[in-house]
DNA sequence: CCCTCCCTACCAACTAGTAGGGAGAACGTC
DNA sequence: GACGTTCTCCCTACTAGTTGGTAGGGAGGG
């Protein structure tokens, strides 16, 4: 199960930062081509429209975050600590300015101006994460590790909004430690 | 102290409905042109570039939201009331699909790809709404209102980011009582 | 021989922005 | 109070550059 770095894989991840950057209508197909050394035309005919681009990378995404926390899952027993790590994760994203934000959430922000198969593919995400999280969350009450006022859905929610806004408060004032300083304090409460 | 509802008022009201939708790069003067009533470069008239009609439009959404922050403190005494209060606000805002979301927070989201005169002032909007959140935070904790963990300079910033975050989500699922579940436990945690 | 991949050469529509002019209100001045 | 002048506001007409997207062809491997 090697990667080749296809084109079409170059495209991908070149279109994925510059979303992350600025989102759907901040980048061309212009942007592409220059980075991945492919002509403007040529990307058409790997992905037939840029709504049909952003679609496939938002699932490619998906794909890679339920991957992800699958493997987090195996490696982190602990409930509380898989959301250190979850949280951690993005810390990391964050300081070493890689993907400084999660596409979805860029994405969504945008929702009204967004292609229909896009936004159906970003609300997916939201659902999907939020669904994770609430079963972390209510592993953590079984097992007595953390504490919850209120539903384990609820909470999901909360967490998920909080870490959302965590980014965009990071990005806002140019300060990558800005995301620890929100997220840390919501960690402890749980872990109360 | 009346507003003539002049064509220059009328492209900034309309911009902001448009930046709301979908951010910077979602709009076109076309787009502003047709609603307003106006031809296309008669907008340069009034503003010479687009960085500096979003310039002026943030500055002026910053004065309101300041004027809006007094008057609050006006007429609601009690610090947690004041928080209430403009939580309900954005409730409302959202619920009845006005301005379902803060000009500032999608403008944020784009900072790396924003003319940096508009990127100025999103950073200050988020200073003040900060400062605000923390000097009512400090009150209601001195007049024993509300209990704090930690700072209320860091309960300011988790307060915002959290009520971002709720917008976001609001967006993402189109559920506009998103937000309230998010923000109202928000609320009740503090109180306690 | 076809299929994949990429190319050149287009395209119409749209982008922000410029040049220059006209109507009319405002203003001083004789 | 009549007369030019200036200023505000908006217009038509235009531009250069960019947008996402199409048509058709060529190279090369299975």
């Amino acid at each position: 199960m090697n990667t080749p770095s296809t084109k079409a894989d170059d495209i991908l991840r070149c279109a994925r930062t510059l979303i992350v950057r600025g989102g759907y209508n901040s980048f061309s197909y212009a942007d592409i081509s220059g980075v991945v050394g492919i002509r403007n035309a040529s990307i058409h005919h790997h992905f037939p429209s840029k709504a049909d681009l952003v679609r496939r990378l938002v699932a490619q995404y998906r794909q890679e975050a339920e991957a992800g926390l699958t493997e987090l899952e195996r490696n982190v027993a602990d409930p509380l600590e898989q959301l250190r790590a979850y949280v951690g994760y993005w810390e990391g994203c964050i300081a070493d300015a890689s993907h400084p934000f999660c596409v979805c959430a860029m994405l969504a922000g945008e929702i009204p101006v967004l292609p229909e198969a896009v936004a159906v593919e970003v609300r997916a995400h939201f659902r999907g994460l939020s669904a994770w999280l609430a079963s972390v969350l209510e592993r953590g009450v079984a097992e007595a590790r953390l504490t919850l006022t209120g539903s384990a859905g609820d909470n999901a929610e909360i967490f998920m909004a909080t870490v959302h806004g965590a980014m965009l408060s990071a990005r806002a004032y140019g300060d990558p430690g800005m995301f620890g300083a929100i997220t840390r304090p919501l960690l402890q409460r749980l872990a109360a």
